[in-house]
DNA sequence: CTTGACCCTGGACTCCAGTCCATCGTTTAC
DNA sequence: GTAAACGATGGACTGGAGTCCAGGGTCAAG
């Protein structure tokens, strides 16, 4: 081995490793319709050709944009069938694009009252001293109810709430 | 009935469209132990304190933030064996807010990835004219490759897509 | 010749948060 | 009195993106 030939057809082993992803996952994607059939050695092993690297990385860059495998398998059928979603493709992307940026108004929602969650559980657990509870919980449920401790906690201020990014 | 009556207790129907949930939910978040069992009425119909509104919207407002089924059910059942999470219950949400904020970190990766490429598209479209191929599928692949402008056109070049560069 | 590291296959399984289902009982409206 | 329209139940199902498994083939090295 160490065949160092610059176009030596790659192994579903290493096409896998180097784009970090598992063999199973080659083949999800080849039943799935993402990734071409290759070419078969002798012995039936897959023999991919080095563009397949790009291909795969392609795909996951695809997927990674926030298409999920079906969309992607389907524009990939139609194309390969003569036809010309170009249009489909498009709106496809916009209607992703409001999705993601969707979704990332949720979760910049969940990060608010997250970080509200942790300053105000870091505000209690100080106020009830150490070795004395918090109620943390309760405190959850948000809306008013003083910090009427009752827990063990020993304050754990190791990381705040908003020190991570 | 309209029972006005302002303590009534509630019905799952009633609770569950008052928060905006199914009543399957109810019932299994009831199951998972995140909504305490409450009063039967005779008939054995669940019946709900009209504080169990409360309760409702703030277990959702903690999956909202992030923390799963499991975790808060966790949470709740050792607080309820009078143990004292409170640490645990720090340290999981610190958790949960580095990872809600990779996950938006993640999404705004994707975000600008198809931004990026729906500019493309729309360029390649413009590009091509109306009722003229655009090949936005290879253009996916970024990285060059001039707007060839090919899509509805026969010439679909090989059945296998891309993967060429 | 055996060992270990690869490779192949189809199908089952995982996780998560619900949702759906069939079958049943109860209440309410006409 | 009969049909909607609720309520209850356990268990099966969904989807998305893989991951794992059992059972078997292939290959280079020692």
């Amino acid at each position: 081995m160490t065949d160092e030939t610059p176009d030596r057809p790659l192994k579903a082993g290493e096409l896998a490793a180097r784009v970090g992803v598992s063999k199973d996952t080659l083949r999800f994607y080849e039943r799935r319709g993402l990734l071409p059939p290759p070419e078969r050695t002798a012995n039936n092993y897959r023999a991919y050709p080095p563009e397949a690297v790009e291909r795969l990385l392609w795909v996951r860059k695809i997927l990674a944009a926030g298409f999920t495998v079906e969309e992607l398998a389907g524009i990939l059928a139609e194309r390969s069938r003569g036809g010309a979603p170009c249009r489909k493709v498009r709106d496809l992307g916009a209607a992703k694009l409001v999705e993601v940026e969707e979704r990332i108004r949720e979760l910049g929602a969940a990060r608010d009252q997250l970080r509200e969650l942790l300053e105000d559980w870091d505000r209690r657990i100080a106020a009830a001293g150490p070795d004395r509870p918090a109620r943390l919980l309760d405190a959850l449920a948000g809306h008013g109810r003083p910090a009427t401790s009752r827990c063990r906690g020993r304050s754990t201020t190791g990381s705040s709430p908003g020190s991570r990014r």
